[in-house]
RNA sequence: UGGGGAGUAGCCAAGUGGUAAGGCAGCAGGUUUUGAUCCUGCGUACCGAGGGUUCGAAUCCUUCCUCCCCAACCA
């Protein structure tokens, strides 16, 4: 054994791991681990719903199981195939293939049967009340709900007329179908909840079939069991719902409906992530008023906008990953995203060089004819991406923020007199400024040491700022997305009072540059492609592209220390 | 005057009676033809508060406080 061999802590398991490595050894399941991935058809996946999948889907991988993808589409006035297909989209962009493709919808008839065995054994019964009547008779938390005066409808009644609900001879909310439980019950959900409402409405997959739909917290346990789910994880706000989910499944008490033992709901913490907004309804409020361009807007956490934005699955799933799962309410530092997908393209993305803000630069000591070209690597630290061949001419642009006419202490850039590397070209003075009527510098006289070729000095002189540049005869004209948080403040439903939650956007969350001028070896790049622009951020070619014109858009920024400096100056 | 959860550094999060891991952020240095990356170092966290048990408690008991979820024919 080397001794140089990297100690590896033993990464201590998460709460849910834990459930599962301790139902391994009981050898309940028979050590099987079957997790699922249960959206409703009904939106868009975000950043919350990719923890949940790299939970469920990383659970079964770390564990040799499998995890099914079940849409929850019990209640058709919401649900839509629009979205289950982009679903699966993003589900197999995180890198998740699932075991099975389910709908909670081919369970209807089995769901059907189960419900008349309990309506048989005198455990569910059919209830006339208004959607009013029984909200009135719930009660609430400080008072006990009463009885239906229809739960001791006999069996026989309540089959008869659950059949003819499903026959579809009462109009729609006329009746229901519910559990007999305890209407005293502290637990609200337990106090004779619905199992089934009729609702004449066009199912996305039944079609016209049904009439009657199931309720969630019956539906959700019994395509658990019958898809047999050994760890049916769900988020917290579903704790109390939990003696639900069991006491529906522990119904089937002769066995006859579920394979035994019966699947375990686990709950866990959804992400909150600072500096945006999570909630579907926000989500698309955002949409449809406009604030971002789609679903897929680079700005949004959804799946498909970090995507866009250039994003990779594997910062997603490291992200996931690094938050954790436990149960307390959390809010992850929308950084700690930053630095997942910084930490990722930082080694895997060529490297090119953008000017954003051009402005030109004029060698007055180099003709035209004494251009060159310079090979400069793709890659700082790996040699095995290659290099590429730039050309280095007379004209070229730097960007505006690279110059100040007053430089400020600890300023490595250019300046008046100041000389700078350009990289991989050369050494360059800065001799004359040239403003406009207005006093806006448009144009910078500079003089390069033909000593200096690929940027060091001869004698050895140090030059601490290096800058990158393209030569302005070859440069190509593209469309710059810069884009930055969707809200200026860290909990943007934190508004204060009488206030819009609107006004806490953040006026810059987009900024767009119509002609940046990047370096010719950029031409013919693909939408998707990533690069890093050298010393400005991460960059993802953005689909609007087109043949000479390109559009990339921003992924993140890199770290800038020198902002912190001037900051503090 | 109900029920269910949770409280460990700015944000996450280990820890399961033996004297507080790790990551992000931040700070200070070093390397560097990206002020990037990389490397090094840096945190009295009085473990929500008070009592108690114990030789010893973040971990056990107890009282209290705070925060979150629940009264859709939503999921």
């Amino acid at each position: 054994m080397s001794a140089d061999l990297p100690i590896q802590e033993p990464k201590s398991l998460h709460f849910i791991e834990e459930i599962v490595e301790a139902d391994r050894a009981t050898e309940k399941h028979g050590g099987r681990v079957l997790t699922r991935f249960p959206p409703e058809p009904n939106g868009y996946l975000h950043i919350g719903h990719a923890k949940s999948i790299c939970l469920n889907f990383g659970l079964a991988k770390t564990y040799g199981g499998a995890t099914n993808l079940r849409f929850d589409d019990t209640n058709p006035v919401k649900e839509d195939v629009e979205y289950v297909d982009s679903i699966r989209e993003d589900v197999q962009w995180l890198g998740f293939q699932w075991k099975g493709e389910f709908y909670a919808s081919d369970y209807f008839p089995f769901m059907y049967d189960y419900a008349e065995y309990l309506i048989q054994q005198g455990k569910a019964y059919v209830c006339d009340l208004s959607e009013a009547e029984i909200r009135e008779y719930r009660g609430n938390f400080h008072v006990p709900g009463r009885p239906s005066p229809y739960r001791d409808r006999s069996p026989a009644e309540s089959l008869d007329l659950f059949r003819r609900m499903k026959a579809g001879e009462f109009p729609d909310g006329s009746k229901v179908l519910r559990a007999k439980i305890d209407m005293h019950a502290g637990n609200m959900n337990l106090r004779d909840p619905l199992m089934y409402r009729i609702r004449r409405a066009h199912h996305h997959r039944t079609g016209d079939a049904w009439c009657i739909y199931p309720m969630y917290d019956y539906a959700h346990g019994v395509s658990d069991a019958i898809e047999t789910i050994t760890h049916s994880i769900c988020t917290l706000e579903f704790e109390d719902h939990r003696p639900l989910y069991e006491w529906f499944l522990e119904q089937d008490a002769d066995g006859k409906f579920f394979q035994r033992p019966l699947p375990r709901q686990i709950e866990f913490a959804r992400l909150n992530l600072t500096h945006t907004v999570m909630s579907k309804r926000r989500l698309l409020q955002l949409v449809q008023e406009g604030i971002v361009s789609g679903w897929d807007d680079p700005r949004m956490p959804t799946i498909c906008g970090l995507r866009r934005r250039g994003y990779t699955p594997e910062a997603v799933r490291a992200f996931a990953d690094k938050v954790g799962v436990a149960k307390r309410d959390m809010v992850a530092d929308v950084g700690l995203l930053e630095f997942c997908i910084r930490e990722d393209l930082e080694k895997r993305v060529p490297r090119r060089m953008a000017v954003l803000r051009p402005l030109k630069v004029v060698i007055t000591n180099m003709t035209e004819a004494e251009a060159f070209e310079v090979e400069v690597p793709n890659h700082p630290d790996d040699p095995t991406m290659g290099t590429r061949r730039l050309p280095f001419t007379r004209e070229l642009f730097i960007d505006q923020e690279d110059f100040r006419e007053e430089a400020p202490k600890k300023w490595f850039r250019l300046a008046p007199g100041a000389e700078v590397r350009l990289r991989g070209a050369c050494l360059l003075t800065c001799r004359d400024v040239i403003k406009d009527e207005a006093g806006t510098v448009v144009e910078l006289r500079c003089e390069w040491d033909p000593a200096s070729r690929g940027g060091t000095a001869p004698d050895g002189r140090k030059v601490k700022g290096t800058l990158h540049w393209v030569s302005a005869p070859q440069a190509l004209k593209a469309e710059v997305r810069l884009y930055d948080m969707l809200f200026t403040q860290s909990d943007p439903m934190d508004v204060p009072e009488g206030q819009d939650w609107k006004a806490l956007l953040n006026p810059a969350s987009l900024e767009v540059i119509a002609e940046a001028r990047l370096e010719p070896s950029l031409a013919g790049a693909r939408p998707g492609e990533r690069f890093q622009f050298e010393r400005t951020g991460y960059f993802a070619v953005d689909a609007d592209s087109i043949t000479d014109r390109l559009v990339f858009n921003r992924t993140v920024g890199l770290k800038d220390s020198w902002a912190k400096i001037e900051a503090k100056q």
